[in-house]
DNA sequence: GGATGTGAATGTCTTCACAGCT
DNA sequence: AGCTGTGAAGACATTCACATCC
């Protein structure tokens, strides 16, 4: 298969949200125009992004609303449970724990850790915070696809160093750039870089 | 000016960080090549970003940390105030709310908006809840830049049509996409689509 | 000597435009 | 007729490589 650029992908979950919109609407066939309005790009761009993973369309028709769903989430990889862990139970870990978009997604919340005696032992949302001390005992006990981590900056790089051995992927949130060894995925969620690029944006002149 | 890649204001901004930590460090210089290995790219593209901007450089020494600091705050809009709202003070909004790095970035909160009557009338880090019913009005009599929307994503484009008229940008934090009028800046922080994108990296075969 | 700044070359992504199915 | 699927063209971004200057 061809290489995928990385903005396919991310237009891909995009569409699968359509998708899920216009089943909702009662729709049966959606065409690329129509994803297109919705997502703020080209019917070209659509049909191309869905054929290099295949053809599934129909000439004069359009895509089939559920069958192209569930082509999306196989190429995306849901309904596959991914086993995750939330690194850092402060306010950005805190919500990540309580929110259901985790599980909505196919991500199953196993555990989370902190350093901090004042969260550590506290129970969220049904699962009680371990100390950040057994997280390589408990991984390799217990294997888990992907670590989230929500900790301070300084201790992003450290704490990827630690589990990097042991999981697929990281989504990290704290505002620094962090590196993986060779293999695991590496996702950045960046507020304060959104707001800086919102900045420039925004400059007079 | 010529054209800016999108991507290479995402880069200024970890640049910018760098160099903080460069400076904290004590470091006086510091060449293209240092700044590309803490960012993971290359020295060419640091090189070429900058030159974007203007010539930041001395040749045979590299840039003056202190000074392209300076020149980077300049590019990015730091330094001139930005006046903020929040609209949605779910665990998400909330977590924005008590954020630093908004203040520690130049955002300055001014007022926080939900519609639910457990949350309106709380005081959360220094500044009280409204209600939603006044955003149009309040913003009319004191106006802010930025509109961070962290409303359920039922909620988002609506809320995007009603500060619409009266912001610069807007930092949507809601599952969805939306769109603005002509000149209003708009990002996107989507937790879910990073999760399907590390989904599809963590795909088997 | 050492590191920048930059045209040229390369690589990647998007858009075009149309043949080919239904 | 309508809409997909796709090679080819075009736009855009990155990398190369070297002249230039401190």
């Amino acid at each position: 298969m061809a290489k995928i650029p990385e903005s396919t992908i991310r237009r891909l979950s995009l569409y699968l949200r359509f998708l899920e919109a216009f089943d909702g609407e009662g729709a049966r066939t959606v065409s690329s125009q129509a994803l297109a309005e919705r997502g703020g790009t080209t019917s070209a761009q659509v049909r191309k992004d869905l054929s290099l993973f295949g053809s599934f369309g129909k000439r004069g028709l359009g895509y089939s609303v559920p069958d192209l769903a569930v082509k999306l989430r196989e190429i995306l990889g849901i309904g596959v449970p991914r086993r995750v862990v939330v690194i850092g139970v402060g306010k950005i870990g805190m919500a990540l724990v309580q929110y259901a978009g985790l599980a909505a997604r196919g991500f199953t919340l196993e555990r989370a850790y902190d350093v901090d005696p004042q969260v550590v032992g506290r129970r969220v949302a049904s699962i009680v915070v371990r100390h950040a001390d057994e997280l390589e005992r408990d991984l390799r006990r217990d294997p888990v696809d992907v670590a989230i981590i929500a900790t301070p900056p300084g201790a992003a790089q450290e704490t990827a160093n630690r589990v990097g051995p042991s999981v697929r992927g990281i989504l990290n949130f704290a505002p620094v750039t962090i590196s993986a060894p060779e293999g695991v995925a590496v996702r950045h969620v960046n507020v304060e870089l959104e707001l800086e690029a919102l900045g420039y944006a925004l400059r007079t002149g």
